[in-house]
DNA sequence: GGAGTTTTTTAGTGCCCACTACACAACAGA
DNA sequence: TCTGTTGTGTAGTGGGCACTAAAAAACTCC
């Protein structure tokens, strides 16, 4: 009989949560940038202290590839929300761009992407790292959902939507409201229709 | 008789020469990010010692406007130089991105727009000022020259571009290539003129 | 040549960064 | 209770950051 529920751990329990702690990270790297937020505030903000950081992390990297794991199972994953209610291409990348127009702008101060612009002018090469294969994914995700109806057109109408997404990221961390994206998807998405219908 | 050729200033002469110490600045804040360049760094590549900079700066910030005022001077103000041969507004906004599709892919090192990556999750608000401001003209010349064949969606076009630029300029960040961004810079040109040709 | 002005040099300042050595505490299994 | 394992607390590490005090050097003006 497989079981899930295994037994608790050997030596001395965790005293913080762990969950807890990455929803924590994950907030502070999106608000601010890898570089801008530092253990020390980490550790203050999670009541730990760095021995327990370092053993349950490995290190500062190591809490943000965490953070952005957690990013990706949550509902700040745009475009694998407006997939899951099945639908043409041009109806998924309508609620994509949507729902990227509405999630981007400023709330609680944290705005735009983590993954897009949460390691921009980071000096850490490890931090680039994650984002960079994170970023990597999510084009190819979506040029291979493209593909299913236009096979020939799906890698520049995939960087077209990419580059799209990160120009409203960038402006939703300039503080561009929601209006304005929502202007500005409406027009993509009106440019990618003309685009795949006038074949 | 108004005279540009000023005596000589009283006073231990300047031993390096200032305009080559911020065209060095400009080019290392654009290949990286305002606060990964250190003051240290820059002294080392400008050959000077830090009193030397700070009598000549007054601080880092300082520096980096001067590093701005430069770039909007050179040729990398690409709004400008696109809009020197008069044209339509069509003419100049194609001009304006598909001179940014030639000029933001990495050369160098350097890649992206200094305005509008140059202070991506950098803490020093004054440096944030510097190019928030910078961001903000260059959004206005453009709304501004828009306006004046399509004066009641000036607004919203210029949106349109300000944010296609900016995620043109992250993707070359990002390490885009130029045909990238030109079949992108194609797809929005293609978008604007049937935008504004609809009406 | 002396006075006043500005930039240079040398040699630091304090602060914050990511990270750690080491001893002790809290658990599981025997 | 003993042993092994794991996490936590105290108290730091070295290194990089932006920036500066003080005095000497290099110039102009008189």
């Amino acid at each position: 009989m497989p079981t899930t529920q295994q037994t608790r751990a050997r030596g001395r329990p965790r005293a913080f949560d762990k969950e807890n702690a990455v929803e924590t990270a994950m907030r502070l790297f999106h608000a601010r940038g890898y570089d801008a937020v530092g253990v020390a505030e980490l550790g203050t903000e999670l009541g730990i202290r760095p021995p327990s950081f370092y053993a349950a992390f490995g290190n500062k990297a190591g809490l943000f590839a965490e953070a952005l794991e957690r990013y990706y199972n949550s509902d700040a994953n745009i475009f694998s929300i407006a997939s899951e209610p099945k639908g043409s291409v041009i109806e998924v990348i309508e609620r994509t761009l949507m729902l990227a127009a509405q999630t981007y702008p400023e709330h609680d101060g944290v705005a735009g992407c983590l993954v897009l612009d949460g390691t921009r002018n980071t000096t850490d090469p490890e931090a680039r790292a994650l984002t960079a294969a994170a970023k990597q994914a999510g084009r190819d995700a979506i040029r291979a959902f493209i593909a299913t109806e236009y096979r020939d057109r799906a890698e520049e109408l995939s960087q077209f939507v990419a580059i799209a997404m990160a120009g409203m990221s960038a402006a939703a961390r300039d503080g561009a409201d929601e209006a304005t994206l929502r202007a500005f998807a409406a027009n993509i998405i009106r440019a990618f229709r003309r685009e795949v219908e006038a074949t």
